[in-house]
DNA sequence: ACGATAAGTAATCGAGTGATAACCTGTCAA
DNA sequence: TTGACAGGTTATCACTCGATTACTTATCGT
């Protein structure tokens, strides 16, 4: 949880404010995900008060939802930018690489897959699974257009899935505390690890 | 979350008690989560006091990860029991079937997945994220115990990572809702997903 | 200059929350 | 039969939560 970068909290237009609010609320349930943080903790990241996260989002499950859809639609639009950059052959495995990696670098913000995680458990809850299911059917359908036989985007989207988890119980930070976790990590972000190094080493 | 099964609330042993509420509260915890769940939620699910839940198991977190470490034990010994049925040969397709199809068994109760799949996303609280990768390198060291390869055996991982989000937003009852969501759902779950309809269909 | 609108806060509320303390009561050994 | 312990509950506390209300003040068009 980074500090807040509003020092002098001066006047600010309303679409300026709600963004910055919609980012410290992003950092903030990737921490402890919807039912785990108060508005409270969203305002004080935020460095506003309370009741007006509450006036700006109506409610804190609309705040989660909009939190929740933006990092949903930041994994596809990233995807769908890869796949714009150059052709994309569903056969050629240094595509998928490529593809792979934009999701990785996707782990510099770790807050976003963490959202993403948190909303996909918290699916238990009506307008939540609602939007994950949204959500996934999304993203599926971005590696979809690819042309790819649906078994090899269910393969790359569990691939996904497995990073979420192991960045979510902070794998990476304790890799050392076990082999066979060491071996996993390892294993599960490749080359990868390296790059988010920087991301993972305070906390 | 079904009703509680103890209908004139004779008096019981400690330990009998003990396992009952500990049935309960991963019902509970299984619906909302660690965050989300209240100690009242639990104990209402097992039909006894508030204050005695917290009196048998100390803290909501001492309650937590004994119900998270019971969850992913059970994981872990399904998994250990169809390799110790028959010999387990890693090249052989057919034996990686026969070990996915004891996890999708394991879907029928939704609730250790779902109790697992909740434990991995607080990882944000630091005991939780201990009992994560606790439980997420015990079962890698079960599936590594077959002699595959460590990508094997994240393969074969991230598969069931997937089936725990598509669980955790239930996908399986919502997969008519939109046509690519009922494509990664039949996809994901293959022929398993007629034999955990039942457990899908009221909810 | 000024007044209206928009940005933002302080005060507060009612409903939970996890936990503690004090108390009650079946059951069983002697 | 009785008394003591184990299995349980009721009452309550200090606190946190999301939300509402009413108030303040910066900013900008005229």
């Amino acid at each position: 949880m980074s500090s807040k970068p509003t020092a002098p909290t001066s006047r600010m237009s309303a679409g300026d404010r709600r963004q910055l609010v919609l980012d410290a609320a992003t950092r903030a349930f990737a921490h402890a995900g919807y039912a785990g943080t108060s508005t409270d903790a969203v305002a004080r990241e935020a460095g506003v008060s309370q009741p007006y996260v509450v006036r700006i989002f109506g409610t804190k499950l609309d705040l989660f939802l909009e939190v929740f859809a933006h990092a949903t639609g930041r994994i596809a639009a990233a995807f769908q930018r890869v796949l714009a950059e150059q052709p994309f052959d569903p056969d050629d495995e240094a595509d998928w690489e490529r593809l792979g990696t934009a999701y990785t670098e996707l782990l510099a913000d770790r807050d976003f897959l963490l959202v993403m995680m948190h909303g996909f458990s918290a699916g238990g809850t009506d307008e939540i699974g609602a939007a994950a299911r949204a959500g996934m059917a999304g993203i599926f359908d971005v590696i979809r257009s690819t042309g790819c036989s649906d078994e090899r985007a269910r393969d790359f989207i569990a691939q996904g899935m497995l990073l979420n988890v192991m960045i979510a119980m902070r794998a990476p930070e304790h890799a050392g505390d076990s082999g066979s976790l060491a071996a996993l990590t390892t294993c599960a972000f490749g080359e990868s690890l390296a790059r988010i190094a920087p991301a993972v080493a305070p906390d």
